[in-house]
DNA sequence: TTGTACGCGTTATCAC
DNA sequence: GTGATAACGCGTACAA
């Protein structure tokens, strides 16, 4: 049975110490501390002691007196949403690896949001923070945000950007241009020509070099008037969608292929392209990029760019714990998988 | 440009203090403190001077302070899974609409590191811990976790489990059973009668519940040899295809639907199906169990008992923040969406 | 209403 | 090696 419900005070170093007979620091020094300056005796006696009270340390408390947390802060602008939820458990997954946890929080794509929350993880502070991933419903108050983020470095912190460079700090990010050239010459290859281009409605330079990438493999396949046939909607499943339904028949038969800069928008394209008539491979191709895990049971499986998310979480945890501003800009690899939503053509 | 990037110490509130020329507690009790007894000219005086110096609180200092944190912790076992990113997502939501942080923690299904991450998180001091979800690939070392919450318990900490009863403590949950009866009622009525029923290998009442649910539904509705075809295979979308894969011909052609408990099950049997050369939903349809949003694109789109999440997330932090233990269960609604996989039979 | 003094749990700097 | 003692930033009795 339970005891008397009155909330104890928790068990603290003081309580260890004195339970095993010893001073309050060298309870410290054998729990937490580092230097391994203790007698063994002494040592497994306060071992001991902590493992009987139950003993965890107070992580605000050390993180006070040590003047710097073991967390990483993370802010995502979506965590119900396969891509960020990907990579919010990659990174959390790297983070662990050298012994730190993660802190999240998330903006829901509102720029007023993120300053708050950069404000509150500031105050938890945690050896770094990283922001992933962007798209805003609302404008973002970017100066306000900037000068927050480097009051935040100026106090020692580490700022980093993943897949996303809108701001000026340091930013690990995909190859999206090499993933989306080379998909796009493997698919001119086998026939796709006459391909729409679906980018971002919000300016994000990720979007934008899937772009360009994709157009730049077009054209060293002999594709000229590929430019022609970019088009940016509302950055969603929901945007792709209604771009899609607002064609006319006549564009939409010229169509082999849409290339959509996300697996989201492909997705909601590849809905709109059904709601009007078409199938999907026999009457037109559509690829994507991130190569999203959960969208193993969709019919026809998608032809997109895969995404090393591992090789960028670790980058990014890297940079996140790494003092020294190594400049080198390593891009995660991006590379193309064609599945059954683009056959030979 | 940036000044020196020689590590300065954050900004606190006796700096605030000062700079505003007033003593610390006052400005502690303008920026922080409940009671606003602090005259106007003090009071923007300070504000003015957090604003300019770009203050924020240091939360392990408050939460060592006053004792407590404005943090709850949620322990989840998976977080790239859209079922439980939904949760946290919403959780997390919920949390914030009451002015509290979140802080997630991953357990990756692993029975010792949950045990690990309960003791990490109750170092944070949170207001309380949240564990949502379950299914272990190795059995936990379930008295060690329950004497861990108990500690943190007895110190004045709420634990709540969502969508879990493994554990004696306040638990939180769907209308597992309600909806699981009246998806098989929904179904029966339009033909489906000859059911398999992958419920999960690993125990779990909250899966058990859909189970008898589901098989209470077809009785109501005059099906009796319902409790014949019941199966639990691992839980998983590979164990339910596999599960699938390893029934002979014959035992597939008398079938007139799969239901799993999952969305995740059903999807994995729907490969499994289609492998087998049954068509969905011709040859034999397919129910789940969750309504995940990112399978809106999986053809045909899937029947299923919608959760809500919303009530769920609202009442798993009502309970997380309110002392008294109502222990009066109410369950979130759940209930059938009938969808393309099951047309009338 | 405002300021002084102290305590929260821990680590770090010292003497011993 | 070990143990006093002083921080760390903040909240809060208490006194003024």
């Amino acid at each position: 049975m339970r005891g008397e419900p009155g909330p104890k005070r928790p068990v603290t170093l003081d309580d260890v110490a004195r339970y095993a007979g010893v001073s309050q620091p060298t309870a410290s020094r054998v729990l937490n501390g580092s230097a391994r300056k203790v007698a063994e005796s002494y040592r497994q006696r306060v071992i001991e002691a902590a493992r009987e009270l139950g003993y965890t340390p107070n992580l605000p408390a050390q993180a006070m007196a040590r003047g710097t947390s073991r967390t990483i802060a993370l802010l995502v602008s979506l965590i119900a949403d396969p891509y960020f939820s990907a990579m919010a458990a990659e990174i959390m997954k790297q983070a662990e690896a050298v012994g730190l946890h993660t802190s999240i929080a998330v903006t829901d794509r509102q720029a007023d949001r993120e300053l708050d929350l950069v404000r509150v993880l500031r105050g938890q502070q945690p050896r770094a923070i990283i922001l992933a991933g962007s798209g805003y419903i609302d404008p973002p108050d970017e100066q306000a945000l900037v000068d927050e983020l480097h009051r935040y470095q100026d106090t020692g912190g580490r700022v980093v950007l993943v897949s996303r460079s809108d701001l000026p700090f340091e930013t690990v990010d995909f190859d999206n241009h090499a993933g989306a050239r080379q998909l796009a010459r493997e698919l001119a290859r086998i026939g796709y020509r006459k391909c729409l281009v679906l980018g971002s409605g919000t300016p994000l330079l990720s979007m934008q070099q899937r772009v360009e990438g994709f157009l730049d493999g077009l054209i060293e396949e002999g594709v000229t008037d590929a430019a022609d046939h970019v088009h940016h909607p509302e950055f969603s499943w929901k945007g792709a969608r209604e771009f899609v339904l607002s064609l006319t028949d006549d564009q939409l038969r010229e169509l082999h292929l849409v290339f959509a800069v996300t697996d989201d928008m492909a997705l909601g394209a590849l809905a709109g392209l059904r709601e009007r008539g078409l199938r999907i491979p026999e009457d037109i191709g559509v690829a994507g990029f991130d190569d999203i895990t959960t969208l193993r049971d969709v019919v026809p499986t998608l032809t997109t760019v895969h995404v090393d998310l591992h090789t960028l979480a670790k980058e990014a945890v890297h940079r996140a714990i790494t003092p020294d501003r190594d400049l080198t800009r390593r891009p995660a690899p991006a590379y193309p998988v064609l599945r059954a939503s683009t056959p030979p053509h």
